[in-house]
DNA sequence: CGTAAACGTGACTGTAGTAG
DNA sequence: CTACTACAGTCACGTTTACG
């Protein structure tokens, strides 16, 4: 700038009026430094403008990886949003690790990003110091020990929805992930509820608690075996797309697909052509859309000079069938 | 249109104190 | 007296912006 400033025989305040197109520049003058500026080949210094605003125009994003579809079209959208909002992201992938969420945080605070978009695996995240200056907004999971508007998707309702349809309420399996992680909590309790609704004893019996991080064939094993022990099962609930896709797997090989009186539902990004059989039905999770709402919430709060403190939001699920 | 302060941090300088 | 440590203060980096 300084070089810039010489050549066009101008203040370095000149300059920086001519590049932010700020204030009062005559035509004549600005046309000096645009040609000086181009001679010269001067590109503006990111680092030194951040120093100077206090503003980096990143938003980091925190994702435990992207290791599906579901996560990629996530990240896929924050980008798409913020890139036209004229933000670049930063993206940390933790592993699901939570050493590895309290370092991505720690890192993307001390690169000042202007907000950050965290997507937790548990909710025990503690001792990070997150800086009021930095809006976080938290995709799928709340922590314990902070208060951060959380945009996650309406399980209970989608529950309802999901189990309401079924004509056999009485007989039916329920494969969940593991109770630690808070958005099974939800799902299982969504269907507690919604059987309650209906108006169907609970039989916590009927709820099989599986381990998603071991591999298909174990998980398919234990649902084959789970349904074949267990006389007039009327149909099988899954929490999540593993155990769904798993669950109509063993369901066909067993020829329960073909039965009118069983019938298979449960949450899951199944594409139309895997579905077989119309009587599955899925609540469909809509990755876009969380990531745009969880967005749009970021960039509120970013651009708020009071900081209001934004509540929850809730994507809702579509329905297949 | 120019001037000067300010942003956050690391590098550098100067000073005081301590140990041998 | 020298060599060293600890600490405080100052400056530089490139840019923006209030003010004259």
């Amino acid at each position: 700038m300084k070089d810039v400033a010489k050549a066009a025989g101008v203040s370095i305040g000149t300059v920086s009026k001519v590049i932010n197109k700020s204030g009062n520049v005559s035509p004549k003058i600005r046309e000096r430094v645009l040609l000086a500026i181009s001679l010269l080949n001067y590109k503006p210094n990111g680092i030194a403008r951040s120093l100077k605003n206090s503003k980096t125009n990143i938003i980091g994003v925190i994702l435990p990886g992207l290791y599906d579809i579901y996560l990629m079209k996530i990240l896929n959208n924050i980008e798409k949003i913020a890139s036209a909002k004229g933000y670049k992201i930063i993206y940390c992938s933790t592993n699901g690790e939570l050493a590895k969420e309290i370092k991505s945080l720690q890192w993307l605070i001390e690169k000042r990003v202007d907000g950050i978009l965290f997507y937790p695996t548990s909710e025990e995240l503690t001792d990070v110091e997150i800086p009021p200056s930095i809006p976080v907004v938290l995709i799928e999971r709340e922590l314990k020990n902070y208060k951060f508007p959380t945009i996650m998707h309406e399980h209970v309702e989608a529950c309802r929805q999901l189990i309401e349809p079924l004509t056999q309420k009485q007989s039916l399996l329920f494969f969940h992930g593991s109770q630690n992680d808070s958005v099974e909590r939800s799902k299982i309790t969504g269907f507690f509820k919604a059987l309650e609704h209906l108006g169907i004893e609970k039989e916590s019996d009927c709820f099989k608690e599986v381990n998603v991080k071991h591999d298909r064939t174990f998980i398919a094993d234990y649902i084959k075996q789970t349904i074949s022990s267990t006389p007039k099962v009327s149909g099988v609930v899954a929490t999540n797309p593993i155990l769904l896709s798993e669950s109509i797997k063993v369901s066909e090989e067993l020829g329960l697909v073909d039965q009118t009186d069983f019938e298979i539902c449960g949450f899951g990004d199944i594409d139309p052509f895997e579905i077989r059989r119309n009587k599955i039905r899925i609540a469909k999770e809509q990755p876009n859309e969380l990531a745009r709402v969880a967005l749009s919430s970021l960039l509120d709060q970013m651009n708020k000079s009071c900081k209001v403190v934004s509540k929850n939001l809730y994507v809702t699920h579509t329905f297949q069938n």
